[in-house]
This record gives structure tokens, sequence and C-alpha cells, in this order.
DNA sequence: TGAAAATCATGATTTGGATCAGGCTTTATG
DNA sequence: CATAAAGCCTGATCCAAATCATGATTTTCA
């Protein structure tokens, strides 16, 4: 029996432009319906409970999908390019968003109205079913990352983002990293303090590489053992 | 402001029965390819990864659904009578389990066929705004139910717990637990023993009263309150 | 450009709950 | 019905990570 590894990784790969499945003609529709904003980084998106008019796009950037109560934030996804925002609103009927959005770094959003989407759903019956596998994938990968925020311990947590932030959203083994140790924190579920002694010991065993904001993986494999075992 | 309580209460109490947006003629099509199937306390309905030829509707019982790596296990959510599960693989053109599933107590399903599924999506619009809304209510139960588990500490969570057990699933300020220690330490995310010293405590402080296997909520408030302040 | 604020870093201390170990009680089962 | 197995309970110990405290460095922006 292959052991399954849930990974706190919060960045689905499952390409999600739903818009593929629209017709030339709904996809004009849709574009003279939609409009394009821009977020500078640390900017708020979306607040939890506030009114949905629209789904957003994100078409440049990298946006934090979080919860919160006043006192702690639960990051439940991170949003790269190409990524959507608010589609689990659609079906009700005074729509609001579910969670709070922010920008990470300068963001392109395009706003698509609400109630567009609404009536396309009603008459493309392939656009339905793209947004419910959207809507089911996306899902499923939180509960990955449910899992591992409860069941690991911080340094496989910590070792699953590195190896999401190389793998997913920055597809590289190297790369400048835009994020606080805060924000790394907010992650990987620790306190900031915790996640500057454990990178300091990646680096230390010659896991990663560190200079500035400048972040190198090494030992893929070892990584991913430490993601594994927790 | 208000500040946002969630819980790690694990029962939607979104009506869950879509199929009352059928036609006749669709319903009872459903119930000629429907079939049923009875498993006792502690079999396993479905695992996670294996073929989904069904969707399943708890006719009578309760269900856990979870998630596990061979060494821990995280409850997701509880489906009583009158919830659907499997659901959300129905936008998979192979359709596989994304969770396993354990009855609690002696539980009745009923099977309902995924193609068959798929064709009614394709026909009654209503019923995909519903199939929407359950993937989403469901969504936003479980991350609240994230946020609870990785945010409180386990006193709050244990309060969540009762007060769930009694507002949502029992229905009563009193009823009979089947669950064991072990179970409802799955539920809160803890062990069995610190269940047992918190159970113990809560009595103590008057919030609670046991005697075998019964259970009674005796100060809503101040459970509530400890549900509130983690 | 210079002061205030945020971030990074490190050490010392505390703590919530897990883990371990043992005995007692209820429930299965050959 | 006996005995094994599972569940319940209590106490002692341990540990991962939070918290607290304090500087050094970087960033922000008036």
């Amino acid at each position: 029996m292959t052991r399954e590894n849930y990974s706190s990784c919060t960045i689905n790969t499952r390409p999600c432009f739903p818009f593929g499945k629209l017709t030339a003609e709904e996809q004009q529709l849709l574009d003279e319906r939609t409009s394009r904003i821009r977020y500078s980084r640390g900017e708020l998106i979306c607040k939890a409970g506030s009114f949905a008019s629209h789904v957003m796009y994100v078409e440049k950037g990298l946006v934090k999908v979080f919860l919160d109560n006043g006192n702690d934030s639960l990051v439940l996804k991170i949003i790269p390019e190409g990524g959507l925002l608010g589609l689990s609103s659609v079906s009700m009927e005074t729509p609001v968003f579910h969670y709070s959005a922010m920008a990470y770094i300068d963001t392109e959003i395009k706003q698509i109205d609400m109630s567009l989407l609404k009536q396309l759903l009603k008459q493309n019956h392939d656009f339905v079913m793209e947004v419910i596998d959207i809507l089911s994938t996306n899902s499923v990968q939180i509960n990955g990352r449910f899992f591992s925020l409860t069941h690991k311990q911080s340094y496989g947590r910590l070792a699953d983002i590195i190896l999401c932030l190389a793998d997913r959203v920055f597809k590289s083994s190297d790369f400048e990293l835009a994020l606080s140790r805060k924000e790394l924190g907010e992650l990987s579920g620790m306190t900031p303090e915790t996640v500057i002694r454990m990178l300091k010991q990646f680096q230390e065993e010659g896991l990663i590489r560190m200079s500035g904001k400048t972040f190198t993986v090494v030992d893929y494999d070892k990584l991913r053992r430490i993601s594994e075992t927790g």
C-alpha cells in the first residue's frame, strides 16, 4: 500500500480557466462585462461576508485566501496567476464571500459579473461541469492542507511549503521570495520565530540555501522525505 | 464588529436533498436505479481512491468521513441522516472517492448511480444549482472546522463538538452517545486521554453531566463561551 | 535623508497536550 | 461462561513549539 502524503501545499495544479468551455459569443459577452483592477502588495481584495457582486480572475500576481476571527488567521490557499476567487459563492441567492483575500504582491484582477456567470451556468452544460470540477478539486486541495496542518509537525509543514513554492508558485528551485517570515509562518501554521529557526536548520543541513530574499532548494529528495515523515 | 466563531462542528445544517428539484419522471428514474445497503457499526462504506460508481445517500444512521495516511486519521465531517456522500466526485471522468467513510452506528445507504446523476445534471438546471450549492456549503463547513482545529485549543474544540452533537446530531441537550472517547478525540483533534480529562473537568465545572453513555448539556452559555474563547 | 516601523534573528522560559505506564471495567467472542 | 480484547480512567513524565525579551537590520515614507 502506498502511503498518501497530504501536503500543506496551498496551490492547486489544476488549470482553472473554465471560460475555455464557452462559445465565442459567450466569451465576447463576458469580455464586455468584465473590468480590471490592480491591487498592490498587502491590499485587501475581498472581505469575508461582504457582498460578492463579482467573481475575480487573477490575471497577474499572487493572492492569499484566508479566514480570520480578529485574532488569528488561517490561510486556506494561495492563488497564483490564472486562478479564480469567489466561485464558491455563485450558488447563493445573495452571494457573499466565504473568505477574505489579500494581495501578496502587486496583482491584477479581472472582475467577472456574478449574475452573468449564473446565466452562463444556465445555458452551457460544459461550463457547469467545469465549475463543479473546480469546486471539487479545490476542496480536495484544502482538505489535504487540513490534514497536513493538523497532523504533521512543523518540520514537515515547512518542507511542504518550500516544495510548494518551488514547484508550483515559482516553478524553479531558485526564486526570490516576496513573503516575510511571518507570512511563511501563516502558511505553515507556526510562529515567525519558529520559521526562522527551522529555515536556519534546513540551511545548516544543506537542504536549502538562503541569502537575502533569494531561496534555493538544494536537496529535493531530503525535503520530500521530511515532508512525508512529518 | 462581531467576531466570527468558527466551529469544529462537523455537521452541515443545510438540508441536503437535491432530488427535490427533480421532476416526477426523473425521480422515478432515480428510484428504479437505486439500491439500498446496510452497514453495521465500524464498517467501511467507501475507501479514498476507490472507484466511485455511486453517490451514497444516508437514509438512516451516522457516518464518519475522513482522510488517513496509514498512521493518522482526520475526520472531515460527519454525515447524519439525509446527507450525501461522494458528491464531489461527480465531475470526474473516472470518479474516485476523495475520502473514506465509516459507519459510526448501524447505517442504511441508498446508492445512486453516478452516470445517471451526471445525466440529470445535464438536463435539469435547478438540480445543478442545488449540487453546486451543496458542494459550496460543504467547503464552508469544513473550512470552519479547519480553522477551529488549527487555532483553538483543546478546551474549545471539545466544547464545539459537544455543542455540535447536542444541537445538530441528536437535537437534544440529553443524548446517548454511541461514540467512544477515542472517536470523540478524533473529532476534536486530541488523544483519548485528553478527552477524558477535559470531559471530567467540564463535569466538575457543571457544564455537562455524564453517566455511562448518557450525556447532558447543562450550561449551554458557558460551553458557548468556551467554544468562542478557544 | 533620517526617524519610525517593520522584519529578522537569537536566547531563555513556559506550557498545552502527547506519550507512557498501570489498573479497572465493560464488551466481544471462542 | 470464561477469557480475551477493547474501552475507560488516572498519574507521572516529556517535548515541540509558543511566548517573552532584546538587539540588529532592513524597509518605509514624511
